[in-house]
DNA sequence: GTGAAAGCGCTAACAA
DNA sequence: TTGTTAGCGCTTTCAC
C-alpha cells in the first residue's frame, strides 16, 4: 500500500514561498519570531496552493492532536446524546474534534474502546464509566497517560477529574416538593449501585426519608437506566398487591417515561392515582404526557467544565483530583401535582 | 513539544524478538511470507512488551486509518442519536472507528467538519446531508478524495452512494391507513424543501393524496423536523380557524410528538378529535400518549448497507452511484385509530 | 524468508 | 530571523 500523494505538502508552500520548510513551518503553527515578509509570502502560498497540514505528520511529532475522545455507556440514551451534543459544542469552542465511542454498557467493551482512544493519543478523554469499580482499572490506565475527566458518573477509586450534578441536593429538592404535595409513601425506581449515580440516589434517597418524620419507602426498585426497567419496575410493584405507593421518584427521566407507560397501560392515573419525577430533564420530559416533573441537569455548563478541567490539565499537568459538582434544577410539571 | 515517547516500538519488538524491523512488521500486520519461527518469536515479543502500534506512524506510511467519518445534522436528535448507534455498532464488525461531528443544521459548519474529516483521512465518509442543494459542494469534494455515502437524506446531484428509507412507500403506507379508518381531510406537517426527505415526503403525500379521490388536504405545514416546529404548525393549523383536519401527517415522529403535545394544551383529542402518525420509529413513539403510530425504519439495516457500500467502495474504487433504499414498516399504535 | 535503507510530512534542535 | 538536519514509527521496495 502506497502511501496517498498529498495536495500540497509544508515543502511545496515552502518552495512556492521561496523560504525553508522550517520557517513555513513556523509561520503556519505560529511558533516561532517569523518576519512580516515571511508570513505574508507563506500565507499566500498556503492559500493559493490550498495547503492542509498533514495531521499524522504533525501528530508524529508533536505531543498533541487536536482531538478529544468520549466514552460513553450507550450513545442511544437520550441523556447521553444530549451530554454528547453538549460536549460536541464545547469542543468546537477549543478547536478540538471529538472521538466517540460506545461501551454498550459493557465492561470490557468499554475499556477496548479506551485503549483505542489511547491509541489514537486523544488530548483528553472524557469518559462516563458504565460501572463504578470494574471500569476503574481501563480508567486508571488511560489516567496514566492522558488528561480524563469522569462526567456525570465517576469511578470509585480518585482517578483524574469529575464533574456532575449534585444527585443528593437534586434528590432532596424531589422528596421536599413530594411531602409538600402530600406524599408520605414514596417509592424509588432507579439505577442499581452499579453505577455511581444509581447508588448515589439511591443512598440520598434513602437519607432523605429518614429525615421526613412521617415519610416511609417501600421496597426500592433498582436496575437500568431504560424504559424497559421502568415498565418493568411498575409491573414488579402492582403485582406484588400491595397498596400502590402515592409517589414513584425515579432515577432518570428514561425510567420515569417508560415507568408512567406502563401505569397507563395498567389503568393507573398519573398524576391522579399516584404521582411521578423523573431525574436528567431530556427534552423529552417535556412533551410527555403528563409532563414529567423533573431535574434539569446543565448540561452545556457541565460539558463546558469537562473541557476547561481537561484543558488545565494538558497545561499543569498533575495535581489533586478535582470534584466539580452543578446543581440540577427541579422543573415542577403535572405529573408530579395533585389534581 | 518533545514527540511523546512510546512504550514499545516496533523497533524494540524486533530487537526482543532477534529480527529486523521489517520481519516484525511483516507479521504482526500480517502481509507478505514469514517464517513459522519468526511469527512465534515477534508475536511473543509484541505480547510481552505490551506492544501498541502507533497509529500516526501506520497512518502516515499507509493509505488506510481505520477511521469512518459520520456528519449528521444534529446528535442530539433521538433519530440521528440511534441512527449514530446503528452505526457505531456496525463498524465495530469491521474493526472500524468512528469519527463524529455535528453540523448544526448549517451548512457552513458541515462542510467545514467534512474537511476535517478528510483532513484526518478517515477511510469512509457517512453524512446526512443538512441542505439538498448547498451541501453538494462539500460533498464532491469530499467524494473526490474518500467513498462517501449518503445515509437518510441526500444531495441533488448524483455523488457517491446512498442508502436511505422508501419514503414515497412510506407515504403511502400512512395514506392507506388513514383513509382506512375513514379520513378524508388531511393535512401534512412536514420538514420543508431544504432536504429530500422534506421534499420526497411532500411529494409523496400530495401524489398519494391525489390518488384516492375524495380525500383533500389543507394547507401544508413545512418547517424544521423539531418538536418544536410540530407545536408551532399545530397553533397555525388551529389559529387559521378553519375547520380541524381529520388527520395530521407528521414528517417525523419528533414533529408528530411535539404537535401531539401542542393538541393536547389546547385542549385537541388524540385520536378523539383528530388522528396523528409519524415517521421514523424512534423508541419515543412507543411510549407517547397516545402511542403513536409511525413507519419504522430499519436503521441498522441502513447501518450495515451503509458501511457494505463504502468497504466495496474501498475495494473497488470507482463505479456509478448506487442508490439503496430499505422498505420503512407501518407500526399502528392508539394514535391513528379511531377510539 | 529476511534485512538494510528509504521516506511518508512534519517539528524542533542546533547552527548560522 | 532563517536554514540545515535529524528524527517521530512505520511500511515497503530492493537486494540478498
Amino acid at each position: 500500500m502506497e502511501p496517498i500523494p498529498q495536495v500540497a505538502t509544508l515543502q511545496d508552500v515552502a518552495l512556492a514561498a521561496g523560504v525553508s520548510k522550517a520557517t513555513a513551518s513556523r509561520v503556519l503553527s505560529g511558533a516561532g519570531r517569523v518576519s512580516e515578509a515571511a508570513v505574508t509570502s507563506v500565507r499566500e502560498a498556503a492559500g493559493r496552493l490550498g495547503y492542509r497540514p498533514n495531521v499524522f505528520a504533525r501528530a508524529l511529532r508533536s505531543t498533541t492532536t487536536q482531538t478529544t475522545g468520549m466514552v460513553v455507556p450507550r450513545i442511544g440514551n437520550p441523556f447521553f446524546a444530549e451530554l454528547i451534543e453538549a460536549v460536541e459544542d464545547a469542543l468546537v469552542d477549543v478547536d478540538q474534534h471529538l472521538f466517540l465511542a460506545d461501551s454498550h454498557d459493557s465492561v470490557s467493551t468499554e475499556a477496548g474502546r479506551i485503549a483505542s482512544m489511547l491509541d489514537r493519543r486523544v488530548d483528553g478523554l472524557i469518559v462516563v464509566p458504565v460501572d463504578h469499580l470494574r471500569s476503574a482499572p481501563a480508567i486508571r490506565a488511560a489516567h496514566a497517560v492522558v488528561p480524563v475527566v469522569q462526567v456525570d458518573r465517576s469511578v470509585d477509586a480518585p482517578l483524574g477529574d469529575f464533574v456532575g450534578t449534585d444527585n443528593a441536593a437534586g434528590i432532596r429538592l424531589i422528596l421536599d416538593h413530594l411531602v409538600e404535595q402530600g406524599c408520605r409513601d414514596i417509592t424509588l425506581v432507579s439505577g442499581d449501585a452499579s453505577t455511581s449515580v444509581g447508588l448515589t440516589r439511591h443512598q440520598a434517597f434513602d437519607a432523605a426519608v429518614r429525615r421526613f418524620g412521617g415519610v416511609h419507602s417501600g421496597e426500592p426498585q433498582l436496575g437500568d437506566f431504560t424504559i424497559e426497567f421502568g415498565r418493568e419496575a411498575v409491573r414488579r410493584i402492582i403485582g406484588a398487591g400491595r397498596r400502590l405507593p402515592e409517589a414513584l421518584v425515579c432515577g432518570s427521566d428514561v425510567i420515569a417515561l417508560g415507568a408512567m407507560r406502563e401505569l397507563r397501560e395498567l389503568g393507573v392515573a398519573v398524576p391522579g392515582d399516584i404521582l411521578v419525577t423523573g431525574f436528567d430533564g431530556i427534552h423529552f420530559s417535556e412533551i410527555a404526557e403528563p409532563a414529567l416533573t423533573t431535574l434539569r441537569q446543565p448540561l452545556r455548563e457541565v460539558a463546558d467544565e469537562a473541557i476547561r478541567l481537561l484543558t488545565t490539565r494538558l497545561a499543569n499537568g498533575r495535581g489533586a483530583p478535582r470534584h466539580l459538582q452543578v446543581s440540577p434544577k427541579l422543573i415542577v410539571r403535572s405529573s408530579s401535582q395533585r389534581p
